[in-house]
DNA sequence: CGACGCATCCCTAAGGATGCGTCGGTGCATTAGT
């Protein structure tokens, strides 16, 4: 049916546990054949397939594909089709005429469309760019954060979620937010060898955009080059086009027309470089990807290794570079100290609680005048405090068993204090990675869970200038093992250097600790290994 | 958190230094107006 001979490493693994009824978590690069894992089950299952996708360009594509084989038809629910279209998607996947539908995690918040899905009895449910739920939930996509609830409506068939890039902490956040159960992790082909990885480091503003323009006009090939403002996109397109590249700027900002445009250029080689925000690269699967440089370092090594990831898929050699002054994560920061709203909170938990009953959202939304996406955000940060719950039908009540309302608030404020934790010490492993003396590819792949021999990989700056270490650290804390510290709790070891080691912590993120102090004031206790591992 | 643009200061004048305010990413869905 879709031509394949034979299947790759890790598919046929997925796939029998989806056929199993367990759920599934995998993690596979680009052009891995992810899609496989759930386009063969839909086949085999009895009962349509809800596809869970974030973006609607994505959702046409996959769907399009799809059409064209002859699977059982395939249908999109989403906001750029007419009104009538989307009822008549619905109706063609509750009469069985129709395989697989998309829709994106906003579409699935309104009951009606639930309700419809429901009475289709799906057999399988696929979330596609998994890592979204992680990184987009807490704030921009609020509806992310209720897949879980809709996954319990839709009767749980089994769930498969697919990434291509997701550090340990993503993945249990992904897990748990799904509500994933008796689950199996599939990882396959992290590493990608024919990326050479280099960082150039600069003091000055100025000398750094000069020095990316030069490198970017003395390269040949197809390359990418992220740049973290709107802003940069068109200035460096502008400055590049000056040195005589044929440059296109790619942002958020731009018209749908012109974004496809530039699309359509760097998909049939009419362009020799985009210059984007992180706007640009989901659903790329380019395979002749040159470069890709950064002019910033983004807010985490998940998204550095996504984002490089689009280099080289042919396998012939390719080169990501950052460009780095430390002062350029200061953006970052700035973006990941975003606090919520704490007033409306405490408006919302008390509201909620004198009302004492169920209440529709949109009367929440008029009583409090807010929209209906900052609404849910305030809902998940409640959720998680255990003070408010979501019904079925999307109705919210305040839990009976839950806290007053002004714990309620202070709860869910500390939750989000947490994440924030979290997120701050991903961008020090991103500042980790650009200031490393190490060898980079390892840095990155320990950082993804992945053991990494301590020899120098050959591709990186680090280990041609020689300065990496090689040596074995005989350290009494090893790679992995679970420790307890007295107030950050407890961690995983996640890497290891001669004098220092960094542990994941569950609360707080990301720590490097001196050996020495480690050591002189016992900061550390192993704990006892966990038993069972991962695929 | 840091960069940038603008106004002000210095006072011989011109242009460099300083201070202040503003802005900064990712997408869905919905709706008013052409």
């Amino acid at each position: 049916m879709f031509g394949w001979r034979e299947l790759r490493p890790g598919q046929d693994e997925a796939m029998q546990h989806l056929l199993q009824g367990r759920d599934v978590l995998v993690v596979m690069p680009t052009g891995g054949g992810k899609s496989a894992t759930y386009q063969i089950p839909a086949q085999l299952l009895d009962g349509p397939t809800i596809v869970i996708s974030p973006l609607i360009a994505l959702q046409r594509d996959q769907m399009l594909s799809l059409a064209e084989r002859n699977a059982g038809g395939a249908v999109v629910v989403n906001s750029a089709q007419r009104a009538g279209s989307s009822e008549s998607s619905l109706e063609q996947v509750r009469a069985g005429k129709a395989e697989y539908v998309f829709l994106s995690p906003e579409q699935l918040a309104k009951p009606d469309v639930v309700d419809k899905l429901v009475a289709a009895k799906p057999s399988l449910i696929a979330i596609d760019e998994a890592h979204c739920v992680s990184s987009w939930g807490h704030d921009f996509r609020p509806d992310y954060l209720q897949l879980g609830r809709v996954i319990e409506r839709l009767g749980h068939p089994p769930v498969i979620a697919l990434t291509a890039t997701a550090s340990p902490p993503v993945r249990e956040d992904i897990v748990e937010v799904l509500g994933l159960r008796n689950v199996r992790q599939v990882i396959r082909g992290f590493d990608r060898p024919n990326i050479a990885l280099r960082v150039r480091r600069f003091t000055e503003e100025s000398a750094k955009r000069r020095a990316l323009v030069e490198d970017v006009a003395g390269r040949d090939g197809l390359g990418l080059v992220y740049v973290a403002t709107r802003r940069d996109a068109t200035a460096y397109a502008k400055e590049l086009t000056k040195a005589g590249v044929r440059a296109e700027a790619y942002h958020a900002g731009m018209k749908a027309a012109d974004r496809e445009r530039v699309h359509t250029l760097f998909s049939e080689d009419g362009v020799d470089v985009v210059v984007a925000t992180s706007a640009f690269g989901m659903g790329i699967d380019k395979p002749n990807v040159r470069y890709v440089l950064h002019s910033a370092p983004p807010e985490s090594p998940d998204s550095y290794y996504q984002e490089i990831g689009r280099a080289g898929r042919d396998g012939e050699p390719a080169e990501a570079v950052l460009y780095y002054r430390s002062e350029d994560l200061g953006l970052r920061r700035f973006f990941a100290a975003g606090r919520p709203d704490e007033e409306m909170l405490l408006r919302l938990a008390t509201l909620l609680h004198e009302h004492g009953g169920t209440v529709k959202a949109r009367a929440v939304r008029e009583t409090l005048s807010i929209g209906p996406s900052k609404l849910t955000g305030l809902v998940n940060l409640l959720e998680h405090a255990e003070a408010v719950e979501v019904s079925e039908r999307g109705e919210l009540r305040y839990a009976p068993k839950g806290p007053a309302p002004e714990q309620a608030a202070a709860d869910a404020m500390e939750c989000d204090e947490s994440r924030r934790k979290m997120d701050d010490s991903r961008i020090d492993m991103m500042r980790g990675y650009a200031e490393t003396t190490g060898c980079r590819r390892r840095y990155l792949l320990e950082y993804f869970g992945e053991p990494y021999p301590r020899q120098a990989c050959g591709h990186c700056d680090t280990c041609a200038s020689g300065s990496v270490e090689t040596e074995q650290a005989d350290t009494p804390f090893p790679m992995h093992s679970q420790v307890v510290h007295a107030s950050w709790g407890a961690g995983t070891v996640m890497r290891e250097e001669p004098d220092r080691i960094t542990v994941l912590f569950e609360e707080i993120g990301y720590k490097t600790l001196s050996l020495d102090a480690v050591q002189r004031d016992s900061l550390l206790t192993l704990a006892e290994p966990v038993a069972g591992g991962r695929s």
